[in-house]
DNA sequence: GCGACAG
DNA sequence: ATCTTGTCGC
């Protein structure tokens, strides 16, 4: 019992991909769509989401896919759906949303079925952009440099890393062609290795910017922060218990339901000069959480991938499966 | 054979 | 992404 999703995809596979990410590429719209996206200080701007998906450690094919959304100024998390998923297909460097994608989609379905009102007005995603075609504006935000298109992890680029002064610098990452394809940004003060901040769709890359930046309590943007610890945090409670049935998740507990939660420093609000701790439970339970003051060790945390956000699983190969525009 | 390669 | 122990600093 293992469907892998190891294995590499065939050359006619990976031109379907190609083919598909030209095409969405066609109908991405890198420009500010939205009212709040117009004023430096993001007014209308409430909710935004971040999305991950963590993986089971043994297992190839089983992963635990979240979608949270934080309150905006506040970042305080006031939605949160993880459940357990089964991959599909393989990663493969350049092709990362085929992988994680369809399962984004599906848990921004689930939001909109189940809390509406909660839907984010922009979309934060652990990859880089540059895809995504469906209706939310969203920014593809990446721990490593994707190394395309001529950008290269070289001596050079790490030069102009250290020239990066507080948070909030940036310098941009030029392609060969002089395509301007995204914008390395220290996330804050003391952050050693920067973010690599690129378009996903319906914003421009400098409100992008700005609004990671804006979403900065460490350096990882919260959204995608929360979401990257809380998928984990389910994957070790679903193999807490193996010793049961199945592999999993069989139990009823509070997974399969997405859960808004009300919280908000209820009780205790954002005290007088300190960004408001987490939904009550937070420093206690994080096991990475260096202060924006310092530590900058963590190894990674995650980020995943903007893409392609189409709707079809282009995997298995589907002969030549043709897609409908949203 | 080995390394690189967003996650 | 995940496997890894300790370690330094708030």
């Amino acid at each position: 019992m293992a469907l892998e999703a190891a294995e590499r995809p065939s050359e006619e596979t990976l031109l379907l991909w190609e083919r598909e990410q030209a095409r969405l590429k066609t109908r991405v719209v890198p420009r500010d769509t939205e009212a709040w996206q117009r004023d430096p200080a993001f007014p209308g701007l409430r909710r935004v989401g971040g999305v991950d998906v963590s993986f089971v450690p043994g297992d190839s094919s089983r992963a635990c896919a979240s979608l949270v959304v934080l309150s905006y100024p506040e970042l305080q998390v006031v939605y949160e759906d993880s459940h357990m998923v089964r991959l599909k297909a393989p990663y493969v460097s350049g092709f990362l949303a085929f992988r994680e994608v369809p399962f984004l989609v599906e848990l921004v379905q689930r939001l909109q079925e189940k809390e509406p009102g909660l839907m984010p007005q922009v979309l934060l995603v652990d990859g880089n952009g540059v895809l995504h075609q469906r209706d939310l504006p969203c920014v593809g935000v990446a721990k490593k440099l994707l190394q395309v298109d001529g950008l290269e992890n070289n001596s050079l680029h790490k030069e102009k890393i250290v020239l990066l002064q507080s948070g909030g610098d940036t310098f941009p990452l030029m392609g060969n062609s002089g395509t301007v394809l995204g914008m390395a940004l220290k996330s804050h003060d003391h952050s050693t290795k920067p973010l690599y901040v690129s378009v996903g769709h319906r914003i421009s890359l400098e409100v992008a910017v700005r609004l990671t930046h804006h979403c900065c309590r460490f350096r990882i943007p919260e959204p995608i922060r929360q979401a990257d610890i809380r998928s984990r945090e389910y994957i070790r409670r679903t193999l807490g218990n193996p010793g049961s049935p199945a592999q999993g998740q069989e139990r009823h507990q509070k997974e399969q339901r997405p859960k808004a939660c009300p919280k908000g420093g209820s009780g205790a609000p954002a005290g007088p000069g300190r960004p408001p701790e987490d939904c009550g439970r937070d420093s206690s339970t994080d096991l990475k959480d260096p202060q924006p003051g310092f530590q900058e060790q963590q190894k990674d945390q995650q980020s995943e991938g903007t893409g392609p956000h189409k709707d079809s699983d282009l995997w298995p190969p589907p002969a030549a499966r043709v897609q409908s525009p949203p």
